[in-house]
Order: structure tokens, then sequence, then C-alpha cells
DNA sequence: CTGACTGCAAAAGGTTTGCAAAAAG
DNA sequence: CTTTTTGCAAACCTTTTGCAGTCAG
């Protein structure tokens, strides 16, 4: 496992970097995180590394299959490793925290799409809107 | 119904002014649209209204109640019509068409959310991502 | 060596803000 | 008249792009 995402860059013809070793490993090591986030956990290793490195290896990375983005929020798509197990974000539109869900859950959603509309969804990707549970118990309380 | 807007307005103690029904009208008319679409529709009537005016109005009017928004894709947000039917936004990854589904769909979905998670979720809010019926059957024929 | 990749700086796209003038109630 | 709302311009934040130098293969 350590030793293929080379191979799998090198498969699509891309080229093997620090850069994008240090950015799949933040990838790897920070579960969700943002561009910039990414960028300040591998500057850490290596301060030299420019913000729009980290967006161009992230569009080469995604393109490979190495890692994937959801949007969550208005701001920041946040970025996981495709080996993460498939999982459903739950954005709290009061509080805003984010919380994920085991992508089970949408095992009937998707079918019904692919019926319906014949549509094939990509569940990692999918946000999800609305209010967590301790919004909805503050909000009984009023 | 044509009348009660600005009630609801009202009632949270906001104004009336033109600028606010122009919107409104705007984003009934157009059923989907960017802030920057509206903008060029409310122009249409009334040239001298400025970017800003639509996103400060857009805030008002979600925040009664009146409109609401959805995260499609990357770029813009696109607001519609709360008296529109609950519908689900399915965007295709691969030809970025948006095509929209009765909400009905997502009915088991929501409820396990309910069940599992105590998550309530916003419907309209959603919007999925994955692939197109089109670009499904035309990935089969490669 | 040669083309792919990077850093830098500037541009672009979308949204927000401060302020003075205009309009609503 | 008082307070909200608007228009304008500038600021902001995130993402993209052009270019020249650098590095992987």
């Amino acid at each position: 496992m350590a030793r293929d995402w080379n191979d799998v860059l090198r498969d699509h013809g891309f080229r093997i970097t620090p850069q994008r070793q240090l950015v799949l490993e933040a990838v790897n090591s920070l579960g969700h995180a943002t561009p910039e986030a990414l960028l300040t956990e591998v500057q850490k290793t290596a301060s030299a590394v420019n913000l729009s490195t980290i967006y161009r290896t992230l569009e080469v990375l995604e393109q490979v299959g190495l890692v994937t983005h959801a949007h969550i929020g208005h701001g920041a798509p946040t970025y996981h490793s495709v080996d993460d197990e498939a999982h459903i974000h739950l954005v709290c539109d009061t509080c805003s925290v984010v919380t994920s869900i085991h992508a089970d859950v949408a095992e009937v959603f998707v079918r019904l799409l692919r019926e319906k509309a014949g549509f094939e969804t990509d569940v990692a990707h999918v946000s999800v809107h609305g209010q967590c549970a301790t919004c909805v118990d503050r909000q009984k309380l009023l």
C-alpha cells in the first residue's frame, strides 16, 4: 500500500515528486482537510511549497483516483483519501458542525435514483444539509 | 399569495422595497438562479440595482423563509422559491448537467438519518453528485 | 536532454463590508 | 424624523493561470 501510490501516478503518465508525496500523506493523516489546511500541514516539512501546487496536486491525485473531495458548506471543499470508508457528510446549517455517517444509510436512496433517473450516485461526494441532533434538541427547549 | 410576501417581511421587522420585490419575482420566474443571474434579471426592470443588494436581499428573503438556496457544483449557489415543490438536484460530474427529481425518493433516506443520527434533513438543500443516465450510457459504449 | 512540474505573482470569480446618500414607515 | 436599506467602491477569500526556472525520468 505504501509503495503503490507512485505506481498509480506513473501508470497515468505522471511523475513522482516530493510535493505529491507530501500532499498525499497530508490527506491521509488529516482525514478531512481543506486545501489551506493541507498547505499548512505540508509546509511543516517543506516550507517552500506553494498553495497553487496544492491545488494542482489535488487535481492530479483526484484524477488518478487516490483522493476525492466533497463539498461541505459554502466555503472550502474537503479532500480525503479514497482508502477511507465511504461515508456521508451531514452538515448542520445551524451550528455548522459536520458529522459523518456510514454510506450504508443511503443504499435505498441510491437504488431509487438509479431506478427512477438512471443516475449513478457518487455516495462519498454527497453532502447533506439540515439540522444536527444537538440543534434539534436545543430548539425543542425553546 | 401575491400579497403576503410583504406581510412576511414586515412581520420580521423588515421594510418593503422595490428591490426586494424585484428579487423575489426574479427568483420565482427564473426557478433556479445564481445571484449573478438574478442581477441580470432584476436589471431588466431596474438597471441601477447593485449586486451587493442582490446578496443582501437574498439573505433577508432566506431568513424570513421566502427563498432557499442549494449548493450545486463548485461555483455559485442557486436560489429558488420556497413555493417550489421540494426537489433534489442531481449533478452530473461528467457533463455538469443538473437535473431535478422529486424529493419523495429521499423519504427512506431522510427517515434513516433521523433514526440513526437524529439528523433532520433539509431535503431541498441536498445536492447529489454522480453520473447522469446519458453519461452512464455513453460510457457503456466505449 | 526534454517535457513535466513548481514557485511566484498576477488575475479571476464570488462574496462581503464601510460609508454616505436615499427611501421606508 | 428615525432607522433601515441602497449604491458604490474597495476589500477579501479562494481558486486559477501565465511564465520562467527546476527537476524527474
